[in-house]
DNA sequence: CGTGATTACGTTTATCGTAATTATA
DNA sequence: TATAATTACGATAAACGTAATCACG
């Protein structure tokens, strides 16, 4: 069994199935894969693929578990290599980074530039997208860690670690009838239309449950990938908004005002996610410390481990 | 990269660093190993092995890690075999037991008749130790399945599945004044020589424990490692027994009597452990769902992954 | 027929083992 | 001086690429 056999295969059933696509794929030549999936299906006693005559039309049951565990060898065999560009100079290498605007525009920019002064020779790359896109990112090895708040609990491939609580403000133009000193209350905000953040987003489904929860429908008027958009919108006298707290800034926010509504939702909780397996480098702990200086190296070796060592009736 | 090149400095790193010695293990030249192991730390850019002069005397902090992620890829490829193996003819192979005497002579030989009878051709293996010797048989991968009742817990590398519970019987030969009819206390056993269990052994701690909690010391005059030595013993008028539930059976041990001590000591849980990440062949799975029957695949499967895939505050 | 997989075959490369060399305790 | 690791070198084998063949849609 060789490692390049279990290339062969993985990079196989990744191009659907394809040979020639695979060769192409990994620089080489159509018959050498052939020959290599032959000898390791050969070696293994079983066949991996289902031939049709001569051509590859899906995977066997076993070649399914092969191809699974052949992938974990071949994650590993990186992990070797990481290791060892990690430990040759382990201030030089690449980060790339998968997350949601919010973080990426509001939260980041401070770790970033803690983090770049630390490791300049590290080339760091920002994969922006919305919280399945980023988990995915990371489950398929695109990016080494993901920073959302929702949906990404979802893949059994990633480990999740809790970093930071939010909660949400309200932004009005200035002179708005909400600032009048009362209380900021549901059944209030419901009568005002809304412009929030678009579905499956920052804890989207939070504020329709709070809603829900009363009896009450927001009127919400325009929905938006990212806060900057909320908030423009806002400024136009549009509605009101809704947004995470730490997207505002009373500094450089001067035409807007917020009013702190954490008492009317339930906070949501950002995550990083990590590749369950997967070797991380000296600098990619300091980053995950920086951003959640509860994560330090040895929590976040625990968290990889899987809690349970030990599984009880 | 080459499978092979971990395989060799796994294997001097497991035979005390010595060249020599790794490669007669391997069945190989010495300078083979010699030369792939300096390719290997060419690849990486990292020196695995600490070189004075000629002779390799430590590992590199770099090796050490290099090591534990080798061993991974090792063990990935060789659940790569099994599964091929398995695929191919699912009803023969080998299964090796690592366990303690009580259970190889008193609860499994039901389990092993069945499981023969539905696997005729799986070669079966009884490794008979401590529960120690038994949980590092299968953390290194000299058996397959671990069986017992302590000491067991410490291994991160065994997933540990609870089995059953059980507590323990005194044994008296007949006549004996314990079989007056009243009831049984620790404070009365402790006025009798009692024979049990050696220490670290299928739950001597609870046995010690249970006295100590009552301020009693028990006048425990022979350990012995297995229920057969203590009944003997016992028989010949030593002393009062005291062993595992199971390890009396009424029809045999028609010399003794037995009297229940359930409420005196806590119950002890016996455990099956497995190698975290190994692949089991389905015959396993069977095995072990002939021994407990609620550690079905998938239950078992579960806890395999590990508990938890998100870590929480 | 065109696309895709296997077979055939020659070239190249790497692996392995023996023998010789060098270094260490 | 005995043991252990590296270097040197020749034999073997394996992996690779090109070309040709074969099979499916």
């Amino acid at each position: 069994m060789k490692l390049q056999q279990l290339r062969y295969v993985c990079e196989v059933a990744k191009s659907g199935l394809n040979l020639s696509a695979a060769a192409k794929a990994l620089h080489t030549s159509q018959p050498g894969v052939s020959k290599q999936i032959r000898l390791l299906e050969e070696e293994l006693g079983v066949d991996i693929f289902v031939r049709n005559g001569k051509r590859v039309v899906d995977t066997t049951e076993a070649g399914r578990t092969v191809l699974a565990i052949a992938e974990r060898v071949l994650l590993e065999a990186a992990n070797l290599r990481q290791a060892g560009r990690d430990f040759s100079d382990e201030d030089a290498g690449a980060l790339t980074i998968a997350t949601t605007h919010t973080q990426a525009r509001y939260v980041l920019p401070a770790v970033v530039k803690q983090f770049f002064e630390r490791y300049p020779r590290v080339r760091l790359t920002l994969h922006q997208g919305n919280p399945t896109q980023v988990a995915s990112d990371v489950a398929a090895g695109r990016a080494d860690i993901a920073i959302a708040t929702e949906a990404i609990e979802l893949y059994p491939d990633l480990v999740m670690l809790p970093c930071y609580q939010w909660n949400r403000v309200v932004i009005v133009p200035p002179g708005h009838e909400l600032l009048d000193g009362t209380r900021l209350t549901l059944e209030r905000l419901a009568r005002h239309p809304l412009i929030t953040y678009d579905f499956a987003f920052t804890g989207r489904s939070k504020i329709n449950h709070a809603f829900a929860a009363h009896g009450l429908t927001p009127n919400v008027v325009i929905t938006a990938l990212d806060s900057d958009v909320i908030k423009t919108y806002v400024e136009l006298g549009m509605g009101v908004g809704l947004i995470a707290h730490m997207a505002f800034d009373a500094a450089r926010d001067t035409g807007l005002r917020a009013i702190d509504a954490q008492s009317l939702f339930e906070s949501s909780t950002t995550r990083i996610g990590i590749r369950r397996g997967a070797f991380l480098r000296k600098y990619t702990y300091d980053f995950i410390a920086m951003f959640a200086p509860q994560l330090d190296r040895r929590t976040v070796d625990r968290a990889m481990i899987g809690a349970g060592s030990s599984y009880e009736l």
